[in-house]
DNA sequence: TATGAATGAGCCTTCATTCAT
DNA sequence: AATGAATGAAGGCTCATTCAT
């Protein structure tokens, strides 16, 4: 082994309990929430000792804001903002994209799953966290849906009803998130297990918006005559 | 003083007790959730000793779930599920009536204010109690707006689309209250601050829902026919 | 037992626990300073549970403070500034009694030993708690020693050299205290081991103090003139 | 570069980091006592790694007394027990040269300052590294002043009186150092800050001193005759 | 009946030390 | 020879619960 190896090795060791660390944090703060989930657990389920997480993160607070971050960046790595949709796509097709690509994020299996559950929490329980969250993150992702919505609707981004009926389409897809257990004693059928479900529910939603955002436009329309 | 009134003083004096401990635990449950409320802090705010919620309630859990039934019974008894809609108002009246009084109990000020916030924070952390919660108020709650839908829509009340509509109402409800943080972050206009606030807002919902659902509807009679 | 004396012992019970606890804090502090004491092994000592202190005063620090004061009050109660030396006596038969009050308290034998190195401790290695406990116990003590040297210096007791003297009689006095294992190696006869040794010890201080300020004190006159 | 140049390059690199860690443990050790002062901290101002002190010294406790000795010993390089007193000085001169040196070694500005107080915390809290300090260290430097004080009472160097005069004289000049907060709190001017500060405090005390002696001697004297 | 002092398990964090590299 | 990631013991503190009164 010679000596560049060696020290890439150093850091890949380095880099791996880092990484262990960040997914059991992930998977233990989304189920727990950011107070009930103990170092412990977490240590326990990256293999590592009780001490590591002060050791690479410095403290628990820290820790978490960089498991959200990590959660952020992995989730939108795998499922662009509109998918592959072509910027030349009409704003109906974008809409469409935007939402089963949320939706995909939300309901993603695997390794990142709890991305979607420690975004709920944060909504109900906000730490300091939130704050640079949704000013790195999440305006961005509006603002985005926001332009979309202004064209179906033919009003500026600004209009109110633009914002309005963005947070219309944005609370069909995280509904399923935060209120599951309410739907799944209700009417487990809706609850997406699969991809072909996330596609059948994007689908409902993309309907139920689009067809309510065109008797506006044609009332908009009918206003602006 | 006679034995008698004696006695019945104590109950009285104990069922003020009972009365302030749920209140207070309402509050403080609320406020920082399950885990991270402290009996200590509920029977501090009661006025009670730190033992009175083991004396009272047996323990913790307990004291929960209690509080949880409290809070949705006297929210219900404030804002009956349809307000005063008459029985032969037609579906699109009732619609909007439920979701006015929807919303009014999520965003309740004074005393029980904590009844929303409470049903959320069960949604993404669900204790033990959600079950019997789900069963005993929120599915009867669920077939009055299936109805309603169902007869917007023309359909049979277990028709799949009927269920998908109605949580789409449900969820744009829900959402200004589980996302709060974020929406006044992203828009603060559009929190509702008062009953007008709410009443604006319900107005958005079911303006948004209804044009959603009349365009469903004539594709089902496209369809029909 | 009728409800009087039963109040009564709830209350002794308590107070006798915090009276355990500050007498087993006073020997720990003092034998490992605040940071090396622990809180574990203060509770032991006063056969209570680990979370004993913390239920009665807050945390370690406030405890700390406490011993302070009780350890400087139990201190002065056993031995009053001057014994019982009565007002009209000499400056001379005053300083006597002073030092020899002084030194009997730093080397006070019994469940109060501990008085002494707590001070010492708290000068190598200060803590919130010095500068009221300077203020409130060690001003008013050099206040009185002021006024009996500018008697015997025959100067103002503002002056300087009142107050270098004061100081020159008070270092002879802590010294054996502070530097206890150094002269127990060096000297081993001059620590003082029972109420005859410190008096022995008393004795030299004084009269070598006396003899100093006499020179200085004729010198003075001297300079006066 | 030839291998002889390599080692002695690594030996004196060695020395080095050897040298810097002494150093940077000395501050730290003075500024917050053995048990709080921490490896992590000591390495980090010496540059070094945090397992450079278990890899030059063995164990904290091993670098803790060669900082003793180191400090000892360039204090007293700096400032000889007698300064530049000529052996045919007068036993008076030697006295006032005595304190003037010790004085100086104790407030010492600089790079060793924390020489005095790392001493100060070693009577108050002594480790195992006292007993050789005092018997390689302490004893001859009072060796000295007891044959000092021997001429100045014209006794025998054993005589208890010399011994006693000689911690008068100690404890004088210890105090400043030992008491530092009260004193500052009591009378600050009192505290020395420079050279002239420390002059003039080592002419009280040996004022001071030399009067009570010269009151001592007298009386021997008287004895004697 | 109702209290509040006391309990003990558990949590986050710190630290000297070890060991593979 | 020298590093720094990792360890595990221990410390202060919190909290739901118990129990004598």
């Amino acid at each position: 082994m010679n000596v560049r190896s060696f020290l890439a090795d150093g850091k890949e060791h380095q880099d791996a309990t880092r990484r262990h660390l960040l997914e059991a944090a992930g998977e233990v703060f989304s189920e727990l929430g950011f107070r009930n989930a103990t170092v412990r657990e977490i240590c326990h389920r990256a293999g590592a000792n009780v001490a590591a997480v002060n050791y690479h993160f410095g403290d628990k607070e820290t820790l978490y804001l960089e498991v959200l971050r990590h959660a952020h960046h992995k989730a939108l790595e795998k499922y662009p903002l509109l998918l592959d949709a072509p910027e030349s796509a009409s704003p109906e097709e974008k809409l469409k994209c935007f939402i089963l690509s949320l939706l995909s994020r939300i309901f993603d299996k695997g390794p990142n799953s709890w991305h979607g559950r420690l975004m709920s929490r944060e909504m109900i329980e906000p730490t300091h966290a939130l704050d640079s969250l949704v000013q790195e993150r999440i305006r961005p992702m509006s603002e985005v849906l926001w332009g979309i919505i202004a064209e179906i609707l033919d009003c500026p981004p600004t209009d109110e009803r633009v914002v309005a009926s963005a947070f219309s389409v944005l609370s069909q897809c995280v509904f399923y998130k935060h209120c599951r257990p309410c739907v799944g004693s209700l009417f487990p059928g809706l609850l997406p297990e699969n991809e072909k479900g996330v596609a059948r529910l994007a689908a409902h939603i993309t309907d139920f918006s689009l067809a309510a955002m065109r008797g506006f436009s044609s009332k908009n329309r009918g206003k602006k005559r």
